[in-house]
DNA sequence: GCCAACGTTGGC
DNA sequence: GCCAACGTTGGC
């Protein structure tokens, strides 16, 4: 079992919207990085730290998980979405995305500040990487029982 | 293959 | 809104 934190903009997604569906393919991944970890990383029921990112607390607010395997981002294929890639092949789909659940809100937000000042204890953390753009990234187990420590 | 130009991400 | 950092594109 692996863990893995997330990125999503709370305008666009958020951890609310997530609670609702409680389900959601987990679609608009453009960068290959982000989907080699999806691709290659993720199995079922890893966990995934859902993080709220431009927004004005950035940050971690819930706990989710991976709910399948991965498959075609269908938005790829579709002219009318904003993710639509033209020179993606349908029979050999550039871009590739997996199912995210819902498991819970945390209590509290725990904030991008606190977790750069707990840098020392997180270790190397691509989060807190400077310049670090990645909207999907791993997280160790051991970082992962920290930061729902500081819940 | 190099690299400048450009677009995007995302914190602040 | 600003801007640093980074990925991608395309001319050569």
């Amino acid at each position: 079992m692996k863990y893995w934190l997330m990125k999503s903009e709370p305008a666009e997604f958020s951890i609310d919207d997530l609670a609702r569906v409680g389900r959601e393919p987990w679609t608009g991944v453009r960068n290959y990085q982000a989907r080699n970890f999806m691709r290659d990383g993720m199995r079922p029921g890893d966990g995934v730290l859902f993080y709220h990112s431009n927004c004005a607390v950035p940050g971690v607010v819930g706990l989710a998980e991976v709910a399948s395997a991965a498959y075609p981002d269908p938005t790829q294929f579709d002219p009318r979405s904003d993710y639509y890639d033209p020179k993606s092949d349908p029979h050999d789909p550039r871009w590739l995305l997996v199912d995210i659940a819902f498991k819970r809100k945390l209590a509290r937000t725990i904030s991008l500040a606190e977790l750069r000042a707990d840098a020392e204890r997180l270790g190397d953390f691509p989060l807190i990487r400077r310049g670090n753009r990645l909207s999907v990234l791993p997280v160790t187990a051991a970082q992962f029982r920290h930061i729902l420590s500081l819940e």
